[in-house]
This record gives structure tokens, C-alpha cells and sequence, in this order.
DNA sequence: CTGTTAGCGCTTTCAT
DNA sequence: ATGAAAGCGCTAACAG
């Protein structure tokens, strides 16, 4: 590989001017810039990227990252990438995956700060070493979902408004005249599962009823999401016949329940609403009668945060932000109101 | 940021000794270990990766170079970034997905090497300047589809069988009775037109029938694939009656034929079939009837690019290999015999 | 406008 | 088993 001193000596100049005909940042007259291009062309030079960001202490790149254990991407983490993707191109941003097992990154041998000018980082939860690191270095940073409490206030992140969507869709639930309502939740160390649990609890308490305990379950990650929801529906609906709607954690984990509902020859939604939390492969035909759920707009969470990232990192003074996404429930045919409704 | 300085300095030992701790090049004492560990804990100390990779020519980061223009990435996109992702989680490497502007990326102050130890490259073309770049710097290189004819034998790839393919399609809908088939195919300039076009005309052939001109037109992508498919057939089918299926390059276009179909009052499949080179968001509900399509596994094209790159980038000799991943034909509702057939 | 020189932070001989 | 010193290829500050 040809180095910056080859084009300098071919072109009779020195590795300083080389240097400013490629990145532009001082000026240099038309007959050496050509001469310089020219050797560079006919040794077939190109800058090299690790010495320019070691000198320059910039690397154009940016980061994701993700949990080390999650080793199949869903359709949404696919379109928040592609969101982020929208945002970083054209602007000159390539953008590192970084999905390594929590094991290997362990490793001494192994530990190294990535090349990259400020990071995106998925799936806060209650307890995060990495967003405590990452503030430490003074990283720009930015976090899809609510940070943890105590960090809440120093670290920009992008987020949808999880509290007011669980009570939205636990008001839906109670008004078609459910009155246990199973709820099926994300791993309880994340943030989000707290926003959605209070977002359930509120819409009880508003309408005077009372949760019980046990209403609200949360996948301890050692089952897959949906063998999550269809154990749990399994388990909890043979043994208590209460519950007569299930709020799922993501269209994974309703697969679940349609399937344990089907066992158990409950038929949705007359004898069991299910609403999920998410709106992934929605028209999947073993998906009937088709799934209600939330369109999180994942593009839209990777797009925000990608932009407010890129702001950040080209601004010494990085106040933190934050941005709420919208979005929207969406109703479709696996809710009712309960049979016994008019029984009792 | 602390630097190995910082820590040697702290624990009382040389540079040299600091890194052979963190990289177990060399043996070092347990009572020197230990201190120097203590120290970085301490300082909060990470070995800078592009210092490091510079001296060691190594980064442990594959690239996916996309083509420039593309902003929105498919189905098949995202699953196969799936599929390399696997590859990559647990042996320790990143992905970089480089989806940048060839305008950006053309100018002298951007040009730059990308800091990977080998590329995935997508999407290749009958000419591709970017395949032989990669070939004069000898880096590890993988294509997925098939290189150009000229590099063929010295580049590693994995490919459907597009040839087979579009036969093996073409045969179905001549078996069905058609005699006429719009061929709604890829970019010109692209290797996969090529072999679907070979195959269309095999299939043609091998039945002793003849191909008009025109009867394959290929995107020349100045519309969207959606507006390609269905300006094409709002235009052709409304000239010539004579078609009585299509063949489109993929789902989106093949939407976009579902809708001029709609608005030229033609039953889909009785008055027209249609048959799609993808498989991607086939459970749409505007796609009725459901659409016959091909299963490209393209997260299968993925992983073993991603294992082909990898198992190159640790060897000295590179042979070039290549693999074919298996696709298979999925009939569904959207193809049928043409109705006038028996007129005739 | 161009040349010179001192780093950027780490790895890697070569000594000892 | 450890230290000393010479790079890796580039940028940036200073001179002129």
C-alpha cells in the first residue's frame, strides 16, 4: 500500500502539502494540487483511515449498540436501523453494528474503545453500566428509550411515550368491559417495562379498579418472546379463568398467545382480546384474527436519534435532549368486549 | 482519556509491558498483571482501537459497501444484514455499513480507506469500478450476486441461481398456457438482469417459443420500483392486449402492477398472473390475491458471505470460492391459465 | 502557498 | 519476564 511520503516524493512536495490536497483544510495552489492527484492516482493512493482519525481524532463513524444477547434482529430493530441509515447518509456517516456477546467483549484481550465519534444505544435498562461508561468519557451519546432515573437528566435520548400508550391501551381493554387483564411485559431490569407497567396501573387507578397480583408478568429472558407468551398464556389461563384479555409485550410474544389460546380452544377475541405492544409482520397468516397493536415508528425513533447525535457530535457544548416520537394504536380484530360481560 | 503512558506510568512498568497485559502477546508475570489491571481500573483505561489497529493492521471490522443510491433499505436488505450479523456475533467482529453518496464519497477530502479487514460488497454491476478497486488492493472481498464476467474467476461470491430461476418461473407460467410474458426486470447494468434474462429466454427457448422485443423491459431506475411496475403495465398492457402475465423484479414492483391491474379493470390471476422475483412482505393486504413469489433466503446470503470474508481474512492465501444458496419458487393465489386460452 | 517537525497511542523488535 | 526505542501513516502547529 502506497503511503502519503510515496505521493510526496513522486510529486516533489512535501507530505504536509499532500496532506491539505486531500483534506482541503488549507490551500494549495491549482499546478501542485494537480501534480499531487496525479501521483496519487498513478500509485494508486488513498489517505489511510486509521492514521487520519488517529492524528485528526475524528472518525466519521457512529455507533449502535446493541444487547449482547439478542442474536436475531426483529423487523423493528431493522427499520430503526434503516432510519438511522437515512440520516447518516449523504452526510458523510457510516454507521459500526456493534452486536458482540457481552463474553467476548469481556476479555481482556478484547477490550478496546470503538472507532467512533458518538454512539446510539438500544434497550436502556433500570441498571446500566455501559450508559455510566459512555458518560464518563464524555461520548456524545444518545439513548432510544428512557435512560435510567438517575442519568435521566445528563443523557439526550429519543423515546415514545410508553407510560401514555400502556394506559391508553389498558383503557381501551377496560372500557370494551374486561376486568383482569394479563400483562405480559418486557424483562423487568429494562426502562420501558417500568414506564409500561405504570402506564397499565394508572389507567386501573383511574377507573377505581384494583390491579392483582400476578396481573403483570415479565419475560425473565430465558424463554424466547415467544415461547414467553405462550407459556404464560398456557400456565395462567387453565389455572385461573379470570383473565379475559392479554396485553403482549411484542407481536412475538402475541404469536404466542394465539398459539396457547388456540390449545386451550379459546377463541380470539370473543373468549380472549389480545393487543400487543409492537406492530412487526402484522398480516402473518398465523396471525388471525389480525393482531391490534402499537406502531412504535422505529424509523422515525432511529432517524431522531441518529440526528441529535450527529448535532452533538459536531457541537463542543452538548446539552442533552430529548425527543418524543409519536405513535399511534392501532385497532384491528383480535380485541372485543368479554362473553360473561352480560352474565354477571 | 487516559493512555497506556498514563498507566504504565502508574504502575510502575514500561509501555511495552501495558500492552503485552492487554494483548497476551507475551507472557507477563501474575504480580505485574495484577498492577498493571489495577491501574487501568483505576485511570478507567481502554487501549484506543485506531492507535492499536494502525500498529497491528488489524480491526476486526467487516464492511457492507451498498450501492450509493439506494436510501431505503428492503426487506431483503435488512435480513440480510441479519445474516452477516450472525456470522459476526461471538467471533469478535463489527459490521461498518457504508450506504454513503457516491457524490460524497467521490470528493478528494472524503476519499479515505474504510478501517475493515475485508468487504461484503452488494449488488454488483456489468461494470463495477468498485470490484476492481478491491481487487488491485488485494483486500478480502466477497460478493453477494454474481461479478462481473471479467473478475468472475478470481473473486470469492455467493449467489442464487438466478438463471435456473427465472426458467424454472418462466416454464411455470408457458406451462400454464401463456404465450406472451412481461418481463419486468432488473437495471441493465446490473449482473442479476443478465442471468434472469438468460433464463426467461432458456425457458423460451427450450419450449421452441419465440420472444418479441420489448417483451422484457428493465428498470432504469429513474422511477421507484412501486412507479416502475406500474406505469409499465398501466402503459403496455393498455397498448398491447397480448400479455397475459408478469414477471416482476420484485414484490414492490410487483405491487405497483397489482395497481394498474386495479385500474385497468384486470383480475388478477384470471386475466393476468403475476409472478415476483422476491418474497418480501408478501402478507400485504393490498397484495390480493396473494402473490406467488421466490424465497431468496437472502439472510442465508448473508451468513456465508460473512463466513467466506471471514474465513479469508485469517488466511494468507485467499483462493477464490464460491456458493450457491438454494432458493425455492412459493405458489400462491396470483397466477393462473389465461382465460382466452381456450378461445384461441 | 509550502516545508519542517513533533506528535496521535499503540505494537514490536531488540536488548537485557 | 521486562525495558527502550523505533515505527505505523497521517495531521497540525509553526516557520517562512
Amino acid at each position: 500500500m502506497p503511503t502519503i511520503d510515496d505521493v510526496a516524493r513522486m510529486a516533489k512536495v512535501s507530505k504536509g502539502t499532500v496532506s491539505s490536497v486531500f483534506s482541503k483544510k488549507r490551500p494549495i495552489s491549482k499546478e501542485v494540487s494537480d501534480r499531487v492527484l496525479e501521483a496519487a492516482k498513478q500509485l494508486n493512493y488513498k489517505p489511510n483511515f486509521l492514521a487520519r482519525s488517529l492524528a485528526n481524532k475524528e472518525t466519521r463513524i457512529i455507533g449502535l449498540v446493541m444487547r449482547g444477547e439478542k442474536t436475531n434482529l426483529s423487523q423493528f430493530h431493522m427499520s430503526l436501523i434503516n432510519g438511522v441509515l437515512q440520516e447518516c447518509y449523504g452526510r458523510g456517516y457510516r454507521l459500526l453494528i456493534n452486536l458482540m456477546s457481552a463474553e467476548y467483549m469481556n476479555r481482556v484481550e478484547n477490550q478496546a474503545s470503538d472507532p467512533v465519534d458518538g454512539e446510539i444505544l438500544l434497550d436502556p435498562r433500570v441498571e446500566d453500566p455501559r450508559i455510566i461508561e459512555r458518560l464518563k468519557l464524555e461520548q456524545p451519546l444518545v439513548v432510544i428509550g428512557r435512560p435510567p432515573q438517575a442519568y435521566e437528566p445528563r443523557v439526550s435520548y429519543v423515546n415514545n411515550d410508553n407510560e401514555g400508550l400502556a394506559c391508553e391501551i389498558t383503557e381501551y381493554l377496560l372500557g370494551l368491559g374486561h376486568r383482569r387483564i394479563l400483562f405480559l411485559n418486557a424483562a423487568a431490569y429494562s426502562t420501558v417495562a417500568e414506564d409500561r407497567e405504570s402506564g397499565y396501573l394508572r389507567a386501573f387507578r383511574q377507573q377505581g379498579k384494583t390491579v392483582e397480583v400476578g396481573d403483570i408478568v415479565s419475560n425473565d429472558q430465558s424463554l424466547t418472546k415467544r415461547e414467553f407468551g405462550y407459556e404464560q398464556t398456557l400456565t395462567l389461563l387453565s389455572r385461573h379463568q379470570c383473565y379475559t384479555a392479554i396485553i403482549a409485550d411484542t407481536v412475538t410474544v402475541a404469536l404466542g398467545v394465539y398459539q396457547a389460546a388456540h390449545e386451550l380452544q379459546l377463541r380470539i377475541p370473543d373468549q380472549l382480546s389480545v393487543f400487543a405492544f409492537s406492530d412487526d409482520s402484522v398480516f402473518s397468516p398465523a396471525l388471525q384474527p389480525p393482531l391490534s397493536g402499537v406502531r412504535l415508528n422505529p424509523d422515525r425513533l432511529g432517524e431522531e436519534a441518529a440526528r441529535l447525535l450527529l448535532e452533538q457530535c459536531s457541537q463542543a457544548h452538548r446539552p442533552a435532549k430529548r425527543v418524543v416520537v409519536a405513535a399511534e394504536l392501532v385497532y384491528r380484530d383480535s380485541c372485543a368486549a368479554p362473553m360473561q360481560v352480560g352474565k354477571l
